[in-house]
DNA sequence: TAACTGTACTATTAGTGATGGTACACTTAG
DNA sequence: CTAAGTGTACCATCACTAATAGTACAGTTA
C-alpha cells in the first residue's frame, strides 16, 4: 500500500503523509479504519518507527486521522478535506501552467494534453 | 531582475537558476548578452558569490549559458531549449493533473480554470 | 499480566545549503 | 606591463533537516 521511493528528492515521512492522503480521499481507506501501528508499519518499511511517527502526526495535524492513545491511528470522516486537497492541487498546477504560458506554449495545446490522459 | 524569496523553502541557487531559464526563454535577456558576474550578483542580492557560482554552474550544465574565463557569462542561443523546457513544465503538470483526477476533480472543471487565467 | 498501542525524550549521524575566506588563472582597459 | 575585473577551485565552518537508535512511560485490550 505504501511504497517509498529512495530516488525521490522529498523526505520519506512527506511521502507517507502525501500517500495516504490520496488513499484516504480516494476511499481505499473508509473513515475509521485503523492504519499500521507506528511500530508495524517501520518494520514493513524497514525503516525507523520515528519517520512514521512523524508522518502520522502531520497526518494528524491535516484532518486526515485521528488519535487515540493506546488504541492506533484511525481515518478521519471529514469530508471537507477532498475540497481543501483539490485547492491544493488547483493552486500548485496552475502556477506552474502560468508559468509555461509564459515561455510560449499555448492553452490549446495544453488542454489537448489534459484531454487525452 | 532577480528576486530571492526567503519564506520560499526552494534553496537560493536554486531559484535563481529558476528565473533566469524563464528570462532567457521569454526572450528578456537575448542571446549572447552577458549576465551579471559573480561577484556583482552576490553584492546585489546580499548573498555569498559560492551561491551564485553554483546557480551559473548548473545553467551552464543545462545549456542556457556558457562561461568565458576571465570575461563571463553569456546567455546561449540554443533553440532547442524552449521545446525542453516546456517538456519538463508539462510532465510536472500532468503529474499534479492525474493525481487530482484520481481524488476525484473532473477534467472538465480543471479545464475550466485553465481557460480563464 | 502480557502484549499491544501512541508518545516523549535524548543523542547521533549524514547530507545539504549557505557563508567566509583564500588563491589562482585568464582577459581587458589603461 | 599593470591593475582591475572576470571565472574557478579550494577549504573550513555553521545551521538546519531528515533519519536513525535507543530508552522510557502511559494508555488499551485480550
Amino acid at each position: 500500500m505504501i511504497i517509498i521511493d529512495y530516488k525521490d528528492t522529498k523526505p520519506i515521512y512527506e511521502q507517507i503523509v502525501e500517500r495516504y492522503k490520496t488513499l484516504i480521499l480516494k476511499g481505499a481507506i473508509q473513515a475509521d479504519e485503523q492504519l499500521p501501528s507506528v511500530r508495524n508499519l517501520a518494520m514493513e518499511l524497514s525503516i525507523n518507527p520515528n519517520t512514521i511517527q512523524k508522518a502520522y502526526a502531520e497526518l494528524e495535524r491535516q484532518g486526515f486521522i485521528y488519535t487515540v492513545k493506546g488504541r492506533g491511528n484511525f481515518v478521519s470522516g471529514d469530508s471537507g478535506l477532498i475540497d481543501k486537497r483539490k485547492s491544493e492541487y488547483l493552486e500548485q498546477i496552475l502556477t506552474l501552467v502560468r508559468e509555461v504560458l509564459e515561455i510560449g506554449m499555448s492553452k490549446a495545446e495544453l488542454i489537448r494534453e489534459i484531454e487525452v490522459l
